[in-house]
DNA sequence: TGGGTCATGTAACCTGTTACATGATTAG
DNA sequence: CTAATCATGTAACAGGTTACATGACCCA
């Protein structure tokens, strides 16, 4: 249920149409939450007939016309409710599928599994880099949404969580790289 | 698809029942993949309708009967082409929930963010803590089925992942209890 | 004139979760 | 005697992906 949270986490900043939540996505939460343009709009409908959000039209002339959505109070409640009583438990049920590729390597020729971490450990390195995007953009919601408010220590927060990640992967790669070149 | 590739990496190292299936599941990969039982009974059906896996049934006296699965050669071919075809992107396809909690969590006050990653440091400890446990089970499966071969030297890899991940997600969780007391 | 952006959606499908259902044996 | 283990499944649902579908504007 956590798209239906993060709409409700990005509404709860103001009205946005559709669109405008998925290039909010991109921008913002892109790096730990990938969506597809079309669940957008379905989750957008649900949320409605939940009463979770409500929308207007808006005209355009230039532009296909917009529907743009604003969050209830009962969202807000729901939003209130989630952050609060989240089950970190739920955080640590994992589904890691290069790890289950690990785990089944030796499967592989040496050099193919090597071949299987160098790539890794250069995707690593390059969604490291993409990181510094992120935090761009933090800086500019922060200049546009939060001004006088400090959503962008959060914002940062999430952004140094995966610099921290990426990096201990990339320790984590080396060290494979090496227990295999000599140990198999 | 990782479930199907998993029971696959699995009889290939001997048939097993799919009890065993969730029991092998459950002892060495459930740290980074968590799997509930009937889905595994569901995946055996369309595997054996795919000609991946077949199947004897093994009549018991003192217990109920079993199904033993192993694994075919179209089900061999399989394995080895999603380990050597795998497209690491997908490996940075996230979708982490606790991130998106953070990442909202202005909108409680203080005192309950810091609530929120105090409970997720012991959380990230005690998990790290149960890895111990993995490590120990990869032993007795190194000793059960691996004895001339190199398994265990992937599987201690996975385990060691997990390890250095976590203890980046701890430094992380400090950092931010620090940020958030002084900054907010 | 062709690619990117703005803007919204539908239909079919696959994956995974939850709850339900059964029933015997064995260890403490 | 009771809880855990062995052993297998079904049905309904939720969540998410892929492919398809449309169409106008703007910039180079």
């Amino acid at each position: 249920m956590a798209l239906k949270h993060g709409i409700l986490g990005l509404l709860n900043y103001g009205e946005m149409s559709g669109y405008d939540l998925m290039k909010t996505f991109e921008k913002s939460l892109h790096y730990f939450w990938h969506v597809k343009t079309s669940q957008i709009y379905l989750e957008l409908d649900n949320m409605t007939k939940a009463e979770l959000v409500v929308f207007r039209k808006e005209i355009q002339e230039s532009r296909p016309n917009k529907n743009i959505f604003m969050i209830t109070e009962k969202g807000r409640a729901e939003l209130r409710k989630w952050l609060s009583q989240y089950d970190i438990k739920k955080a640590f049920n994992m589904k890691n599928e290069f790890l289950m590729i690990v785990f089944f390597l030796n499967e592989l020729p040496k050099e193919e599994a090597l071949r299987i971490l160098e790539n890794y450990k250069k995707q690593c390195a390059e969604e490291k880099e993409s990181l510094k995007a992120a935090n761009d953009a933090v800086q500019v919601f922060k200049d546009i949404y939060s001004v006088n408010k400090k959503e962008h220590i959060f914002w940062h927060l999430t952004v140094k969580q995966g610099e921290l990640c990426y990096d201990a992967c990339l320790e984590w790669a080396d060290y494979a790289i090496e227990v295999i070149k000599n140990e198999l």
